[in-house]
DNA sequence: CTGTTAGCGCCTTCAT
DNA sequence: ATGAAGGCGCTAACAG
């Protein structure tokens, strides 16, 4: 009736006893440190084994005493999305300081790969672990590389450097994502047949061309009804976005669907909008931020990929964490998934 | 440029010597223990708050040195969701054991009240917290409320009983998301016309009533072209469900549109098939299992309405531990959404 | 290579 | 009503 899933709570004690020896070559061996001869380590090995003994994380972080310090570089400058996840960073703070960890942020350009990996290379030795919203460049790569070289904890957050040695990667699958958006358009648009534009910060951004790699993936495939157009690059600006997407809306008039792949929403939304076809055509785009959730309710975007910034930052530090202090990550907890929100299920 | 969001680190010894009192007054203080004049009382608060003092968490868990039990009352047979709930338990036996957590399982029949509310009475005592997915009734809300009077900590898992005592609920909103399974039901039919099916385990099982209005809510607001048909009472039972639906299939010929409520989507998914009807009817159900998953590959389901088995495990533990710890509990962490999966995001 | 020992910060008797 | 002191399980010097 009752089946339990725990062993029975063994100290460092009870395993040295077993094997015949003192705490602390046991606590040598528990963390491969060296100065064992190898038949004593087996013999330790052996006994915590056969007892499934796991060392008590609390005595452990007690004893080790030391404050932890983590930095989390972003991007400067008004991204919505990005002051989400500090927002979400700072409610943490109470959880922070019971374990005595500190994150402090720093901003930066994280666009200009010079200077993000003049950032990066500053940090080094300060800090225990790092937390980048990383551009895809050699430059960025080598910094990442030193860091971890320097024995600090790295992981990406949002978008990737994964040529890197980073520890771990903190985001969404951004090709599934635009898997996600396309088989939504799709659907969406229904029987209809007709043209599907693709608005885009840039395409030299590499979650931004996987995105639209998975789209058009899904598009060739499954919607042969549906024609995409060349990709309109908005740099992510309001303005540029608008523009563009309004030359096009007037030069084309059997759109039907629409994918706004990375910000510069509101602009897009104006675009739409001012052609009076924002009920006809179906539009997809990323994230829930005040804007776009406004623009789900008044029925101008069907839905948004998104990507929770609250799950994002607190996956970031628990990451940094358990790699720091050597233990395992729950990657099924800390995979970040790709949530198709609509107006009904709006969070 | 780098902004810190941690106090530092003081201890209670540091709190002590600056309201002029001892280490225990301290701890009596912090816990709203009896035995400390008013007086003193303010002075160490103050002295608390002056500094965001935070105890130490690891400290505080050695120190109290006590494991902590807690136990999970789920159903007995053979439910995927169910099981899947019970392994993702499983995975985190290291998590929890490197914290002196257990966890024990304790199958009974969650739909017999009687039954249910014995095994609930059988606890008392025994546990620091349970989880219990739960039927909501009298004889089991006033067996919950016995069990937190006597002290234990307990959550509602998947199933809620809200008019009881309990703790914490960890589950999605079920009218929210019935709203989502009507909204996507009804974009996806798209421009046609004509009838919608709902298959139900039972309108008198309180998450599968909740979902059924919230479809009807978005289905008669939204969607006027579209009738919903009465429900069909499958019982979560593939063979009932089957019969039922292939009747009605045979009688309305103009069916759009299917919305499976429950379990029993085996069933549900034969009589489609069989009716050669699977491609024209958009069908959307709930849960990723095996069976769903498989489904939705094939293109017989167009959608799931999820929520995260793995999230609910460890929300339900985390929960708990934190209910026992007398720790605040993070509302959006714990927060289970709901997750629309297509063919395309599966997870 | 291995063992001994003094804390880490808090909680809990036991005195006062 | 308040304080003193031992100990939770592990880590990290320091001896040997």
């Amino acid at each position: 009736m009752a089946e339990t899933l725990t062993a029975t709570a063994l100290t460092l004690k009870d395993i040295a006893r077993e094997a015949g020896v003192s705490l602390a070559t046991v606590d040598r061996v528990l963390h491969n440190r060296p100065g064992v001869r190898p038949d004593t380590v087996r013999r330790v090995k052996e006994a915590i084994e056969r007892n499934s003994f796991q060392p008590h994380v609390a005595a452990a972080e007690l004893a080790r005493g030391r404050a932890r310090r983590f930095a989390f570089v972003m991007p400067s400058g008004p991204n919505p999305f990005m002051q989400q996840i500090e927002a979400y960073l700072g409610e943490m703070a109470a959880w922070l300081s019971a374990r005595r960890l500190s994150v402090e942020m720093v901003a930066t350009d994280v666009f200009d790969h010079s200077v993000l990996a003049a950032s990066l290379e500053a940090l080094s030795g300060d800090y225990d672990g790092v937390a980048v919203v990383a551009l895809d460049h050699p430059g960025v790569r080598a910094a990442i590389n030193d860091l971890v070289d320097a024995g600090t904890r790295v992981v990406t957050l949002v978008s990737d450097v994964p040529s890197s040695r980073r520890h771990h990667y903190v985001g969404i699958d951004n090709i599934a994502a635009g898997r996600a958006a396309g088989a939504l358009v799709g659907r969406l648009v229904g029987q209809r047949s007709g043209k599907v534009a693709i608005v885009a910060g840039s395409q030299g951004l590499r979650d931004h061309a996987e995105r639209i790699f998975g789209f058009n993936q899904v598009m060739a495939s499954e919607f042969p009804g549906l024609d995409v157009l060349p990709v309109l690059e908005g740099r992510d600006e309001d303005d540029r976005s608008e523009q563009l997407l309004a030359r096009l809306l007037s030069r084309q008039a059997d759109i039907v669907g629409l994918y706004n792949v990375g910000a510069g929403t509101q602009g897009v939304a104006k675009a739409l909008g001012d052609s009076g076809r924002d009920k006809q055509v179906v539009f997809v785009g990323h994230d829930v931020t005040a804007l776009t959730r406004r623009l789900l309710l008044q029925g101008v975007m069907d839905a948004a990929i998104s990507q929770n910034p609250g799950h994002e930052a607190r996956a970031a530090v628990r990451v940094l964490l358990a790699l720091a202090r050597g233990e395992p990550i729950l990657r099924e907890q800390e995979k970040i998934r790709i949530d198709i929100v609509m107006r009904d299920n709006l969070p």
